[in-house]
DNA sequence: ATGGCTTCCATCGGAAGA
């Protein structure tokens, strides 16, 4: 089952270059983020045409997230546990069938943070500790698990082309990279990182200064996966050549292929 | 030190992103 996750930065903007990245492709999962978007406007139809089951929580204007599945979507949850007043769309959760075993799926698009310190920033590690506490739930469930998508953290210097530029920013701040090693360290494995410890594999680059072509990108897109999904890990890459496309989001997907 | 792009909503500028 290949599972993908990608921040689109807008499904109305973003629909081309989804179409097309899904066509040749070809996911099982693709779980996307800031879809920037209500439920009522996504547009389903053409990517229903694909082949895709389609489950959203979106929001009006900002964050929103969607599971896109070849095969039926179950147990669908909206929002993450442990704050009923955080009205921001960040996470789904369901389950689908492999060809013999289930797979809980976790899309989430973790809060920037920006400006630290402040009320952001605090949102920010308030929603982690959250994260962290469903993370450990799904730990005991022992599930062939993902908890993937946007989590705005750069884990660590070989995760910056310029680790320098990134000091004071809430995605590199010690305490940012603390929580983040906290839900790792709970027993997750960080997929990508399974398959190659080479710095320079970026999944965002930003719009601004020419990035891309200067290759001045971050890791900030994850896939991290319960021991029991680890087993069955086959592979894990970044479709980074669609940045270079037209209209591109500046994120690009990250997939994992596990043997389910 | 700031803004540089891009998206969205709603206009013709502002917020948010990272």
């Amino acid at each position: 089952m290949k599972i993908a996750t990608f921040n689109i930065n807008g499904i109305k903007a973003r629909l081309p270059a989804l179409l097309e990245w899904l066509g040749e492709v070809q996911p099982d999962v693709a779980l996307l983020q800031e879809i920037k978007s209500v439920d009522e406007n996504f547009p389903r139809l053409k990517i229903e045409e694909l082949g895709y089951n389609i489950e959203t929580h979106g929001q009006k204007s900002f964050n929103g997230i969607a599971v896109l599945s070849k095969r039926p979507i179950e147990e669908v949850t909206r929002g993450l546990p442990g704050d009923d007043s955080d009205e921001q769309a960040r996470w789904i959760e369901a389950v689908v069938m492999g060809e013999r075993d289930a797979v809980r799926l976790c899309g989430l698009y973790l809060p920037n943070g920006n400006p630290a310190p402040g009320p952001k920033y605090d949102y920010k590690l308030a929603w982690m500790e959250r994260l962290e506490a469903r993370a450990r739930d799904l730990l005991t469930a022992e599930e062939i698990a993902v908890m993937a998508g946007d989590y705005n953290v750069i884990p660590e210097r070989r995760d910056a082309e310029r680790p320098d530029a990134w000091i004071d920013d809430a995605l590199f701040l010690p305490e940012t990279r603390r929580a983040w090693r906290r839900i790792v360290n709970l027993g997750f494995s960080d997929a990508l990182r399974e398959t190659t410890q080479s710095g320079g594999v970026y999944t965002f680059w930003d719009y601004q200064r020419g990035a891309w072509e200067r290759n001045d990108g971050i890791r900030i897109d994850h896939a991290l996966v319960t021991p029991q999904a680890a087993d069955r890990l086959v592979a894990a890459g970044v479709d980074a050549n669609v940045r270079g496309r037209e209209k591109p989001s500046d994120h690009v997907p990250v997939w994992i292929e596990l043997d389910v």
